[in-house]
DNA sequence: CTTGCCCGGGAAATCGATTTCTGGCACGCT
DNA sequence: AGCGTGCCAGAAATCGATTTCCCGGGCAAG
């Protein structure tokens, strides 16, 4: 690997004028091509590690998100990598297993990588974010509780309403509501658009029994469906607050048939192959790749300098791909 | 970000005994002590860019893979993060989207950032490796033509020959199979497979019109599935070599309903949420997971220094979990 | 008692880029 | 003609750790 010196050699100048020439300041022309030609000649690639250590910051994003098996996360990443890298930047893939421990960890890494900036999804109600000391960070998905600080969501309480409202649609009169952890904000706003919707149809607030806090896992949807389908008086609509426990809703229904048929769910978040779900269920999409692309847009422009007051987006390209129930 | 000077003046020593404290040299105890204690004070966590410029390689390797959003990479990225994580490192997610321009350009910014290596599945046939300058590199899933390096693969052979075989042993006798694009070995290694299992049952080489090439993507399976399913004679089995055409040829089974059902078809590869999967279907797992951490083993191994020859290493944990068709 | 070896730690070089600082040259203005 | 004023490029400082190199002291062997 060539170095900056052997360029500048080859090229009859001084170091600083072979940086110049490749950071765009104005250099006289001959010089400029001989530079030129001398780096392509070596093929020349300048040491991220040398710039990084002078700029003080490397080109590199951490993305900071609990699971990357879950498809929703999987989107996400993938629209921050696209921007990242038509911007040049690269993406750190960090996996913290919703462990507020791991999310701090790698922080720290980031900070001492001198990484330009972190996309988190935070794991918990609060993350550490001082071990970042100053380095611009955006929050997706979820807002960390206590920082004031760029957020992109989804309008996690539209979506809700949204869910709801297409088993109301359908008929459906007794509808229940599996969401994640209390503290959780996109958990409780679901569960609110659920409550606001079924408040806006019936007039009343829904029956408390109704509302099930689970672990947004595919086994605690699973699990907690089940429950409600033995539960009586009986249920005739389900509204899932995530994609995995949606999954695992439909494993239950599909397992105790003659129940509640997949029509009687509703499920915000896309599960992938949607040829495969079962013909009926309501989705409600989340916008996870245009999340992950707007996070990332959020901190470029941050990384560039912009320091206008903190902003939160909220997205709302919930409105999207119901499946409509079999005619009939 | 305190600095090891700023440690070093705190505790009353040179830098560079804060350096040999922090990385293991003999220092005598109570300078040590010192050190440590000025460390935690100032909450020192070294600059790994002033390190990795030292040191001549960070602590990160990249992962250059052809798509984030299929669920085998994701899995196998797991893998490797894992992996990776336990021993100090973390992971640079590389987006290729089976682009060998993008994947050339990933490796010259693994050479560029000084990465300790590369874990790669190849793009293409040919991958450009010269620009990594010797790094270490272990590829995986496919093995890139003409290199003499690590690999980690499975046995595609015998995947092809399980999924041949769940179809004949139900008794299916003209089996046709969808697979990836000629010349790049997965794609032929499992075609392969399909050829000997019904050449081992027939005694004859299948009829060649019976294998299909397609992208390895969802609409490419379930365009060659449709064709299939419209063409004569009739076949009645189908298998088709990844994730992805295997969900497009559900699809395509389940839109064109009489023709042929899912127990006809067998898939190399998992779907996600499996309790959606239409019950009959065969599949044949694929060790991703464990592709990765052997993978990522293998280039730790590599990065401490291990200068053995080139191992080529075949995971043939694809026995496995084959759904048995519907009863009766 | 002297010579030599070992060991621990400080001073300084090093990694490779960027960025100030500085000097020389050309040009314009009075 | 003399004195700024820019501008361009080279010299050198800088980023922050690691790693030689070297020196002084302690201890063992001759």
């Amino acid at each position: 690997m060539a170095t900056i010196y052997e360029v500048a050699a080859l090229a009859g100048v001084s170091p600083a004028t072979v940086s110049r020439v490749l950071n765009g300041t104005r250099v006289a022309e001959d010089l400029a091509g001989r530079v030129r030609a001398a780096a392509e000649e070596l093929d020349f690639t300048p040491s991220r590690t040398a710039r990084s250590l002078r700029r003080r910051h490397s080109e590199l994003i951490a993305l900071v998100i609990p699971d990357i098996e879950n498809p929703f996360f999987t989107a996400l990443a993938r629209g921050v990598e696209d921007t990242a890298r038509a911007a040049g930047y690269s993406v750190v893939l960090c996996n913290t297993d919703e462990d507020t421990d791991r999310e701090s960890t790698y922080l720290r890494i980031a900070a001492a990588e001198q990484m330009a900036g972190v996309i988190l999804a935070p794991a918990g109600e609060t993350s550490d974010l001082g071990s970042l000391a100053g380095r611009p960070v955006v929050a997706v998905d979820r807002s960390p509780h206590g920082h004031d600080i760029d957020t992109v969501t989804a309008d996690s309480i539209g979506a809700g309403r949204a869910a709801t409202a297409a088993l109301l649609e359908r008929g459906r009169t007794r509808i229940a509501c599996i969401t994640g952890p209390a503290g959780v904000d996109t958990s409780e706003d679901r569960a609110q658009g659920w409550r606001d919707a079924i408040e806006a149809a019936t007039g009343r607030t829904p029956d408390p029994s109704l509302l099930r806090h689970a672990d947004f896992r595919f086994d605690g949807g699973r699990e907690e469906a089940g429950r409600l389908l033995r539960s009586l008086p009986r249920v005739d609509g389900i509204v899932v607050t995530n994609n995995l426990m949606g999954a695992g809703a439909l494993a239950a229904v599909t397992a105790a048939p003659g129940s509640l048929s997949a029509e009687g769910i509703a499920i915000i978040g896309d599960l992938p192959y949607s040829a495969l779900v079962p013909a009926g269920v309501a989705i409600v999409s989340l916008p996870a790749r245009e999340l992950g692309e707007e996070a990332a847009r959020l901190l470029l422009a941050r990384i560039g300098g912009d320091a206008s007051p903190p902003r939160r987006v909220v997205l709302d390209g919930v409105a999207s791909s119901l499946r409509a129930p079999i005619p009939g």
